[in-house]
DNA sequence: CTGCTAATTAGCAAAACTGCTAAATATAGT
DNA sequence: ACTATATTTAGCAGTTTTGCTAATTAGCAG
């Protein structure tokens, strides 16, 4: 659901932790040592992005690996930019392609 | 501020007032008379938007002109982009450019 | 100044969000 | 089974967001 994406970029924690999964996947731990925030705040951050498919997790024996999913970021990017472009007719929030 | 940006596009509402304004600027009224909300409801909403500098407001005699601010919208959906590419450099959310 | 329409502000209640500590679960190693 | 580590879930308090109705402000017409 689009609208979970826009509310999962609005914390700027977790857009913070999608700029750290740029770098490539990461575990959960290591992610969580990048904040101040305690563990389980940063657990939940990692769910609400999970939800809105943002990232995919993936346990890897003890531990859990993140991975970003560029494709929901550049939906949602694109979003944004159709909603830039001038529009004569009457479709509202549809027609980004092209 | 880049975070009331993401804020303010967290609202599915707000990202209709913003479609809606792709046709071109619309008066409060218009805008509000398209959804189920209260007036005073909507009239937030802009605000929200306004504060995240997405519209601008321009009085016209008895009502007032909304318009949308592109430029924001841009730098946000860059944001998003930015977020996408690879990095293997250590300098995160920030060389969006180029 | 009075009345009318357009829009915002105040104030309130309900819901959602954030972040914490404590407790639970999962996996690996012994 | 027992322990240690990694991570999530529960439960709670404080804050923010949302949406409503009622009241207020702003501009215009007579």
């Amino acid at each position: 659901m689009q609208n979970a994406v826009f509310k999962a970029l609005s914390h700027p924690a977790r857009r913070q932790i999608l700029a750290l999964l740029r770098k490539g996947p990461q575990l959960a731990g290591d992610l969580a040592a990048e904040f101040d925030t305690s563990w389980p705040t940063m657990s939940r951050h990692l769910a609400v992005l999970k939800d809105a498919e943002l990232v995919t997790a993936e346990r890897q024996g003890n531990q859990i690996l993140y991975r970003i999913n560029t494709s929901v970021l550049e939906d949602a990017a694109t979003a944004l930019l159709g909603l830039i472009g001038r529009d004569d007719g009457d479709d509202p929030l549809k027609e980004a392609a092209e």
